[in-house]
DNA sequence: GTCTATAGGCAGATAGAC
DNA sequence: GTCTATCTGCCTATAGAC
C-alpha cells in the first residue's frame, strides 16, 4: 500500500472518531467542536476545514457508524451459527456498546431527532429500517425453520426488538445499569425462542 | 376554594408545562428560557424569577410529571380491571404521551444524562425504579394468579418493560410512527399473557 | 412580580496569514 | 492543512428600576 499523501492523514477519522465518543455519551446537542479540536490538540477552524458545518459532521457520523454496524451483521451472516446465535449476536453488538460506557449513536440521535436537520434525520430512518429488515428477514427464516416460536408479523418483532434493545441501553445508564440490560436482551431471546408447545 | 392571591397566580405551572413540552420534543439541552418566556409573553428574567437556575427547572419538571405518572399508576390501581388490563392500561399511558406528538420526559432526560446536574439524575433513577418496583409487584401478582405466563425473575421482566416502552417510542419517532409503537406493545403484551401450555 | 438592560461565556462559523 | 483572529448570535444569569 502506497504511503499517505499527506502528514495530515486520518485528521477527518480522528476527529470522526473524538465527535462519535462525544455524541455516544453526550449527545449531538451536547458537544461542541471546541471539545473535539481540544482533545486532537487542534483549533476548531481545523474541524470545520473537514467538516464545514456540524450537519456535515452529523451526516458522516451516521454514515459511518452505519456502514460498521451493518458489516457486522454480514458478518454474523457470514459465521456458521444457528438462527438463534445470530439473535445473540445481534444483541451482543448493543451489549459491547454499552460496556463501553457509550449508547448507540443512531439511538442519542434518535432522541435529539425534532432539532436535526433534514440530511441527518433520513440518514437516522435508514438505519432503523435496515436493521428492521435484517431483523424481519431472520425472523422470517426461523419461523420457517421451526426454531422461532414469536406471533405477529415479522416487520412488527423485528421494529419492537430494536426498540428494546435501544430503549434498554438508554434506561440502563440512568438505572440497573449493565444488569438491566441483560434481564431485557434475554427475556426478549426467551420470548422469540420459547419453544412451541411450552 | 378562596381566590388565588396575585394575578400572576399560575406562572410557574405555565412555566413548567412550556417546558415539559419543549424537554419532550426536543430535550433538556434543545430549548432555552427565551423559548418558554417567548411562549407565555414574559422575559427570562421572569422564568429566573420562579427557577433561578435551569437545574432548578429541570427537578421540579421531573417532580411534577413523576407525581402525574405515579398517580395514573394508583388511578390503575383503583380500577376494578384485572392484572391484564392493568398491564394493558400501563402501556397506554406512554401510547397517549407518544399520541400527542411528544416522547416520555423522563426517556427524554435519561438520553442526555451524562449532561444533567446530579439533582435531576436521582431523580430520574427515582423515576425508572419506581416503574420497577409497580410492574414487578403487578407481575408477581400476576404470575401467583396463573394469568401471566412470562420467565424469568419480575425485577428483570419489569425493567425491560419500561426499556421496551421508552425504547418504542425513541425509534417510532425516527422511523415507524405509532405503527411499530403498537407492535411493540402488542408483542410485549402477548409475551406476558402468553397462557402456560401455548 | 415583571420589566429593561446587560454581563460574561460559549456556540458555530469565516477570512486570511502562514 | 492548520493557524490566529474575529464575527455574530444565543445561552444562562443577574442588577436594579418600576
Amino acid at each position: 500500500m502506497a504511503a499517505r499523501p499527506h502528514s495530515a492523514n486520518g485528521m477527518a477519522e480522528q476527529i470522526l472518531d473524538a465527535a462519535e465518543k462525544r455524541v455516544q455519551v453526550l449527545g449531538f446537542n451536547g458537544f461542541s467542536y471546541a471539545d473535539v479540536a481540544g482533545e486532537l490538540g487542534v483549533t476548531t477552524a481545523t474541524i470545520h476545514y473537514y467538516f464545514p458545518g456540524k450537519t456535515d459532521l452529523g451526516v458522516r457520523l451516521i454514515e459511518r457508524y452505519s456502514e460498521r454496524f451493518f458489516a457486522a451483521l454480514a458478518e454474523i451472516e457470514s459465521n456458521a451459527g444457528d438462527l438463534c446465535e445470530r439473535l445473540r449476536a445481534y444483541t451482543e453488538i448493543y451489549e459491547r456498546v454499552l460496556a463501553s460506557e457509550r449508547l448507540c449513536l443512531c439511538g442519542m440521535l434518535a432522541s435529539e431527532y425534532e432539532t436535526l436537520a433534514e440530511p441527518m434525520r433520513e440518514l437516522l430512518s435508514d438505519f432503523f429500517r435496515r436493521n428492521e429488515e435484517w431483523l424481519s428477514s431472520l425472523l422470517d427464516q426461523g419461523r420457517a425453520a421451526g426454531g422461532f416460536d414469536f406471533e405477529g408479523d415479522t416487520n412488527g418483532t423485528a421494529i419492537a426488538i430494536v426498540g428494546a434493545l435501544e430503549g434498554a441501553m438508554l434506561v440502563a445508564r440512568a438505572h440497573g445499569g449493565m444488569k438491566s440490560f441483560r434481564a431485557a436482551t434475554s427475556l426478549m431471546l426467551m420470548n422469540v425462542f420459547r419453544p412451541p408447545g411450552k
